[in-house]
DNA sequence: AATACGCTTAACATGTTGGTTAAATGAGGG
DNA sequence: CCCTCATTTAACCAACATGTTAAGCGTATT
């Protein structure tokens, strides 16, 4: 997974395509795993491990009932996620020219705690 | 990287805390491998390679100049990616009750289109 | 009690990732 | 020209990711 911090387990989560089909079922309601199996062309153990890989990256909780297991999504972390690659809003955003971001590169490299976050070293 | 689509290249790319600290850093000014490197408690070959991950997800370009090969943020694509996760919004802002978030989830299964961005079974 | 169901775990195959060191490439400078 | 500097590629390795099928484990169902 790269990293073993929240913000890599997240984005990680996040890259499978069929790990994003279940956040958007589950956006819509919770589900078992038969369920969540049924529409995706792959088996039910294969479901069963993205939805770990999910629950690791505590993107989703899971109940017992009976024999069922229901999935229900957790959606906090993905406001980590949104929070990082906010901050590079600028660059993208096209009412801002090239020469604005550089000036607001400028004043956010004033802001120490901007480079700490990210940089590795920091890490365990 | 699981999928190929754009979307799971940036997440992908995102999921390793070096690669987001390349792009912090790319955010202030453009540099050159070794400029990235020196921070780094890795070598150059390896960062090397991460700025070929984050070339194939388009989230930087580089330029030949002389000796010196720079490298530049390109963080159109993270907007894919920000959009992505806006969808969610509802489920992490605290200023909606799982209610709110669930009559907005029953809405949002009326559009179809919701779904399909993310089926697995669409890609390829 | 026996069977069926829902799900997870185990064992396996295969491809990818992320790091290393050593060699190759390519442009400039003496 | 040769040498140096910046960078990439190659070869290798350990770890992980993702899928499969088969077996295991609880909990209904009959």
């Amino acid at each position: 997974m790269a990293g073993t911090d929240q913000l890599s387990a997240v984005f990680s989560a996040l890259a499978d395509p069929t790990r994003r089909a279940i956040i958007a079922e589950l956006a819509e309601r919770d589900a078992t795993v038969t369920e969540l199996t049924a529409p995706l062309s792959i088996s039910m153990p294969a479901v069963s491990r993205h939805l770990k890989v999910l629950e690791r990256a505590a993107l989703i909780s899971r109940s017992r009932s009976g024999k069922w297991r229901a999935s229900r999504l957790e959606a906090a972390p993905l406001r980590e996620a949104a929070d990082w690659i906010e901050r590079y809003r600028r660059f993208w955003d096209s009412s801002l020219t090239r020469l604005d971001a550089h000036l607001a590169a400028v004043q956010a490299a004033g802001r120490a705690s901007d480079r700490m976050v990210d940089d590795p070293r920091e890490l365990e």
